[in-house]
DNA sequence: CATGAATGAGAATTCATTCAT
DNA sequence: CATGAATGAATTCTCATTCAT
């Protein structure tokens, strides 16, 4: 909550938020109180404090507290794929490779919006039917590219399971779980926990040969 | 909703329930309504109607919103871990018939407690801290035994992954991932859904003879 | 507003209802702020506070604003329809003594519910469509009943006006008015109110013989 | 709204109003929506909206929304009152032309401001109490000039009215209520219309001679 | 003339809860 | 066990208005 972002420190008047920044500031504020406490439990006036702004702003860049939701899981969804495809798109034909690719961004986007997955994960049955139903659609093609991913490795030979549909629930369960518990300030890196995410989802797909994680020239 | 009487009159204004079983009745209101709409999007109006009674039975029985959502959660927790326990008591000592079996229950609750699963993956942390904590203590006991069968098999050699921990919330999310999409009447029953979650949970640890899903007098 | 019935002074509790009656005396509180601001400059917090009640009880008793609104204007309809209906059940087949009959009872009306009167007069817009199409229906009974009677009089030759639509409108829209101006301690009585009108309907509809309105000085 | 300039332009937004006439603009979709919607039940964006103007135009020309409310109220004020001045100055001396012609100057503006009309009839109780006042005290000068008219006709013989007071409050009460049901382009012409409340009007004060609406078949 | 951003007061409505019976 | 009546705090949202540009 507190921790703001860095060059933002002494000069401001009580205003937090300079003029012309609302949307940004309300955002931001959104992302976090919604997580902390749900849709229902988050009201739009702590929303609106937590942006340093009043509460009626709110109300000049969004339609209401619904469509404040729903643009923050757009965003969120939106990074998300767009993270996907990148990845896939240097990946190139090997199964195992674009296994790898595609857990690789989930993780790292898992990660690097962390509070948004948890949004994303939680608060979309609050989205209206009609505005759910067209994020589900738009939300299943990761899944679905997971399971082509898994089906071709297992047509190829090179992936080894017998039930690809548990297979892919339980790589996306596993990833998604981690924005549930990851501390970026832990322990563990980032490209650690790729790695063994990866090395995880490989062998969850009883993928042989034996998973080397040598990849020589790991970043 | 559904559990109806057998003998009920068919002048009955919507009462669900016979005199006697308010308690129940207002428990399994509850459980639905929480888990279709979330603690703070549910009312306690209408988790009342929803068990056909009036409010005030609702407040005779319970001290208000928030011991009712910890009753619930409570008696799934109870549930969830006497499972467990159950299993445990008759799997021996063998680190994969033991992770077999605590798979297998975690499995056969989620099912069979889908609607409390949601809950308690979802409403939990809107206990009060206080309640929280507590539970949250009690709940952990679970992922620890999961994670010491791990540790032993890791030590025993028949486990050969290199990242116990991963292996243990892999194993733990994709279990509890179940009670989002499971269908009880769906063309996957539940003794598969078990064969196939065991399968991927001793393939998660690398355990090695390869897993022989054998089980010669499998009931 | 303030002047509220006769027996009700000396020995009540802070709060002017009595546990029970919450429902007339919100019912009243709401006639006169209605009356007062209209519909839309009325707010159900002052309908509370005039009715000596907290602002939820009003949504004990209806579902909203509009809803009160609603009942409001469909009782006081129900009265004037009911006036009516009694006035010319006994003023025999005369077209004169009916429309005499039809104007004592709607001036008499415009008396006794005066605040009501002014609420039908101007608040009725205010109903959402659906209800007021239902409502406009009802109400338009009472000018086609006054159309009739004209009709019928100048069939029979008693009312000679060449314009008996004009006719039947200022009629009405001369009783309707009176819910604007009359003050009811003033110097005017309701039976000479009455009887002025009633000989300005007659007069409207030039009725002949000349309107005598002899009734040498009853009451 | 209906109102749209001559030479518009394909490709420009919902401008309503031509660079210049801002004022004019504002004042017509206030009127409409003022009338539509009532005082408290119009919101002063909608009212920009409708004019094709930024909300702050709008307090460029007014100071604010009940300055707006009194702008319309004294421009229609006048207007019918500078209607009946001008009738009444080239009506000559007899009681029955001057009823006439303030009738006819009545209707006539009831009919060509419509729209105004039933904002003075609705929406006056929502001006300021100062504004009221003073707008009241110009508006009475009306009904009074009525019941001199009135007056002197009784006391010339000519009106034989008992009751001179109700003949007034009849007569502008018919003529108002016009506002309210009259529809520009039905069958009812406005020189019919002015006919026939001319001659209710005079029926109304019983003048004698008979109202000879001789007129052999002007127009 | 014109705009976009922002505000504070107040609107209707909901809700968990209590109390007298 | 059970009810109906009532409350007060909180919620979402609207609105007239202002201000810097």
């Amino acid at each position: 909550m507190g921790t703001r972002g860095t060059a933002e420190a002494a000069d401001r008047p009580p205003k937090a938020v300079t003029r012309g920044n609302g949307l940004a500031a309300i955002m931001q504020s959104a992302r976090g109180i919604f997580a902390e406490r749900g849709y229902h439990g988050a009201s739009i006036r702590d929303i609106a404090k937590g942006a340093g702004l009043s509460l009626s702003v709110l109300y000049y860049y969004h339609a209401g507290k619904q469509e404040l939701l729903h643009a923050l899981l757009e965003d969120a969804l939106d990074d998300c794929r767009r993270g996907c495809e990148t990845a896939l798109a240097t990946a190139g034909d090997d199964p195992a490779a674009r296994l790898g690719a595609f857990v690789q961004a989930t993780v790292e986007y898992r990660v690097r919006r962390q509070v948004d997955s948890l949004l994303a994960l939680r608060e979309l049955r609050n989205l209206e039917p009609e505005r759910l139903e067209r994020f589900v659609e738009r939300r299943d093609a990761l899944p679905k590219l997971l399971h082509e991913i898994i089906d071709d490795g297992v047509a190829r030979g090179v992936f080894a399971t017998p039930h690809p549909d548990e297979a892919q629930r339980a790589i996306l369960a596993m990833c998604n779980a981690i924005a549930q518990w990851y501390q970026p300030g832990g322990d563990l890196s980032v490209t650690d926990l790729v790695e063994r995410y990866v090395h995880l989802a490989l062998t969850v797909v009883q993928h042989s040969p034996p998973p080397r994680r040598s990849r020589p020239k790991s970043r």
